[in-house]
RNA sequence: GCGCCUGUAGCUCAUCAGGAUAGAGCAUCGGCCUUCUAAGCCGAGGGUAGCAGGUUCGAAUCCUGCCAGGCGCGCCA
């Protein structure tokens, strides 16, 4: 409706300028707005507002031009001006309640559309380094993440996501030394466990658990291990882990990467798990590793000196960023030959481009935005058009017991996992806590406050808008012998007139427009808004009509729009993965 | 110091790419269950949109400066 009127707009212009010369830019936006009050109409518009200054004349000497022009058809009942100068437009009621129709046709589908073009799009998020489970940070990036997926694929976008696997740096030799130490511990309790290892308790059951297979297979005594290393790691921890990584690839040799591939894995199981029960599925998982060993890095580097973008400095390979917007240059190859995980990151994104994708989107963490700059550059540096990506930066969520802000840090061992987070709050109100609020907002989440008062959680308030209308129904079913019927003539949906049955119909007719917003500007949470504000109207209508009335064919239009209603929180809240109870 | 994000009611947030009278929830107060689920509805109070300028017919929204909070600024990932 809005780009129908869009149109007409377009149209009355073109012919004004034909005829009375309108000296304007041909490409000038028309902004048409769903009208904020009833009395506004249905739409608005302000070009007239918008054209005052190029034509030097009043606004609504403008909009009395225009309005002239517009060629108000069935669709319109009409058109007018308004203060300043706003067109408003008034869309007959007939045409409205037709959604109603459309929605109990398209059921699942309702919503969906193809103004992507079905554009192959790249969208990788979580991509959580894999040394630990899930906690509620990673969190936030699942479900905002997934959401988005869901809403690119309803307008049309041939979607797929991706988990990148930090497999191959310094973080996961680090968690692989924790691993082999606590297997360690297992058959001798005094060795020591140095500050900057892994300290969470699944290090423990790793440990425990390759006992379990390998017994003393990578076993060394405490005097192999520790001759030659520094007495304790309290002056310098980063050189004492990597001191200890170095000794743990010497002596286990070809069985380090055993032990290094055990904890990966039962890690990286565990967030699959994890993920899983959130209800976010990604289509592939890419392994950094592979990027290492198919000579995909070997291959960029090449390229970038075929360019001569490299250049060594205090013995390190440095990329010329900085001639692409970065604020420095930054090194790809270390001093010690290793290439850093930015090397391997140019190579994915190049490797992205190479499999078709027409679109890519990055979802970052608030602690990685400075990243951006750096892989904008190396797109462009390789020839690339950086418009193609899109890189969403998600705040932080922040976890309160009470007042108390609790720390969070991997390596420490001290976090909330998402799992204990879906048990303590459950599934559907995480995933839509997460998503409410705009990803460019902090969240502050205070957990006594959700397990305490998880009722008042706004995911139950449209959850129950849902079940309300189930339970309409089963009492329908109860009473009455003759079937319902879906679909209903223009007749019948014409004894839906009042405020609350019009604002109701008003709101379902701007679904498609809302799942289209939401997914273009990435952010699910109008989606979100759009629902609690359907249940609002839903909850407000419930409480002034009753739907099972005598009159037979008032009960049908009204059951109709109420099983239109249950339909698009249905559709809406799977697409943000909450469920839609029949009864709560 | 530099960069990114944020600042709206007591609290948590909306305000749909600059529009018409800034709205919800929680909290407070007052109503509504012999009729489809009261996890609901109706109403009241509560605002200098951080502060100060600027652009505009029009600013919470854009620009500048300042203040406050978060996050970055590694040959970590």
């Amino acid at each position: 409706m809005k780009q129908y009127i869009e149109q007409l707009l377009k149209e009355a212009i073109t012919t004004l300028r034909q005829q009375q010369q309108w000296s304007i830019t041909t490409d000038f936006p028309i902004q048409v707005q769903r009208a904020r009050e009833r009395q506004h109409g249905d739409y608005a518009s302000n070009v007239a507002l918008m054209l005052a200054k190029q034509l030097k004349q009043a606004p609504r000497e403008i909009a009395t031009a225009l309005i002239a022009h517009i060629n108000t058809d069935s669709k319109l009942a009409k058109v007018d001006i308004a203060g300043p100068g706003f067109i408003n437009f008034y869309v007959r009621d007939e045409l409205k309640q037709t959604i109603i129709n459309d929605i109990l046709s398209a059921q699942d589908n309702f919503g969906r559309c193809d103004i992507a073009d079905s554009k192959k799009l790249h969208i990788e998020f979580v991509s959580a380094n894999p040394t630990g489970p899930m906690h509620v940070g990673h969190g936030r990036h699942a479900a905002y993440g997934m959401s988005v997926v869901n809403l690119l694929r309803m307008i049309g976008y041939q979607v797929h996501a991706e988990y990148y696997i930090n497999d191959a740096g310094r973080q996961m030799d680090i968690l692989a030394a924790s691993v082999w130490l606590r297997y360690l511990q297992q058959f001798d309790a005094t060795i020591p466990f140095p500050t900057n290892a892994y300290h969470g308790d699944y290090v423990i059951d790793i440990a425990k658990t390759l006992v379990a297979q390998q017994q003393r297979r990578f076993y060394y005594s405490p005097e192999e291990i520790f001759t030659g290393l520094p007495n304790d790691d309290k002056d310098n921890g980063d050189t004492y882990i990597d001191a200890l990584i170095a000794q743990a690839k010497k002596l286990l040799a070809k069985d380090y990467a055993e032990v290094h591939q055990f904890g990966l894995q039962i890690i990286l199981d565990d967030i699959r798990q994890d993920l899983e029960e959130f209800g976010v599925e990604f289509d592939g998982w890419f392994s950094e590793r592979t990027l290492v060993e198919n000579g995909k890095v070997e291959q960029t580097l090449q390229q970038l000196q075929a360019k001569d973008l490299l250049y060594r400095q205090d013995g390190a390979l440095w990329f010329k960023s900085s001639q692409f917007g970065d604020e420095k240059d930054r090194v790809f190859q270390r001093e010690n030959g290793q290439n850093t995980y930015f090397a391997s990151d140019i190579a994915y994104h190049l490797d992205k481009l190479e499999r078709g994708f027409e679109r890519v989107i990055d979802v970052l963490g608030a602690d990685h935005h400075g990243y951006v700059p750096r892989v904008r550059a190396a797109m462009r540096a390789l020839g690339a058009n950086d418009q193609q990506l899109d890189t969403p930066i998600v705040q932080f969520a922040v976890l309160f017991r009470g007042k108390q802000k609790v720390q969070m840090s991997t390596r420490s061992g001290e976090f909330v996992t998402l799992r204990e987070l879906r048990q303590e709050v459950g599934n559907d109100a995480t995933r839509f806590f997460y998503v409410m609020r705009k990803v460019s907002q902090h969240i502050d989440f205070d957990l006594e406050l959700a397990k305490s008062h998880s009722n008042e959680n706004p995911v139950y308030y449209v959850q129950y808008a849902h079940a309300r209308i189930c339970s309409v129904f089963k009492q329908y079913k109860q009473n009455q012998n003759r079937p319902f019927e879906r679909k209903i003539d223009s007749t019948t949906l014409a004894l839906l007139t009042r405020e609350s049955e019009l604002a109701l119909i008003d709101h379902l007719n701007d679904y498609q427009d809302t799942l289209i917003q939401a997914a273009q500007r990435l952010e699910p949470c109008l989606l979100s808004n759009y629902l609690r504000e359907l249940a609002a109207y839903f909850h407000s209508y419930y409480n002034t009509e009753q739907f099972l009335v005598d009159d037979a064919p008032l009960q049908q239009a009204r059951l109709n729009l109420i099983t239109a209603v249950k339909q698009v929180i249905a559709n809406g809240l799977s697409l943000l993965g909450v469920s839609a109870p029949e009864e709560m």
